[in-house]
DNA sequence: ACCGCTATCGTTAGCAC
DNA sequence: TGTGCTAACGATAGCGG
């Protein structure tokens, strides 16, 4: 007789309290991420890299890159990696860098708002629709 | 009368030779990915930056991080930027001011790209709601 | 090109070991 | 802690508009 088991439940997207749980979940949820971004190197030919750090003490470092970590977060950057050594220029340019971030996820927040604004009405035309028609 | 459709079929990991349907599955699960890599973020409080550039001729680059690609992939290569001169040191309170806030920046984009998703969950319940009750 | 739909496939939470 | 299982959940291929 096959015993009945319970089965997966939902499970919202907020950080996990328990510690256990979350090594074990942070370990499947790893290998499923690290899955789908080589199925889509394959599948569609694009370039990605992605680099994990785990939560907590232990810090490790997992990634991936097709064709390389360095060579793809070059081209990001837009440039060749300045010397190591020259860290005045090195800052100067990460600087610069990081304002055309800080534009780029202004501009991101800009979007959602417009689009979080798009969703909003669109749930309340539906919740008028309804009431209209009961 | 509900009209009968083939639903979906498996498809190989390889490269993709349709170009049309190459670009549709692209975005589609680029967008899959992100969604993916997000939730990792929040569920187990991993810190990832996560690059893709688009195949073919556009190579558009898409880009997720936190707290931030710059700040992650620096860790990865194991260089941390603190300069000791009097000039680097003005630059280098800069760069954590900017860090500061491109955390708070980042944040804001994952709180918004949260209730975007309850926004549309909520959306959907409602029509569920409404093809169950008609 | 983009969006909505849904049958089907793929991922994973909760257990048991 | 790690491996294996499976029901249930979530992602998405193939279509139609």
């Amino acid at each position: 007789m096959p015993r009945r088991r319970n089965g997966r439940k939902r499970v919202d997207i907020v950080k996990m309290e328990n510690e256990s749980n979350l090594q074990v979940t942070f370990s499947k949820r790893r290998a499923g991420l690290f899955k789908k971004t080589s199925e889509h190197c394959t599948l569609c030919g694009a370039e990605i890299a992605i680099v994990v750090f785990s939560p907590g003490k232990a810090n490790k470092v997992y990634s991936f890159g097709h064709p390389s970590v360095e060579l793809l977060v070059n081209r990001f950057h837009g440039r060749d990696l300045p010397p190591p050594n020259n860290e005045g220029r090195h800052n100067h340019l990460l600087m610069n860098h990081q304002n055309v971030v800080l534009r780029e996820l202004n501009k991101e927040v800009m979007n959602m708002e417009e689009i979080l604004q798009m969703e909003k009405s669109r749930g309340e035309s539906i919740l008028e629709i309804r009431r209209s028609s009961s």
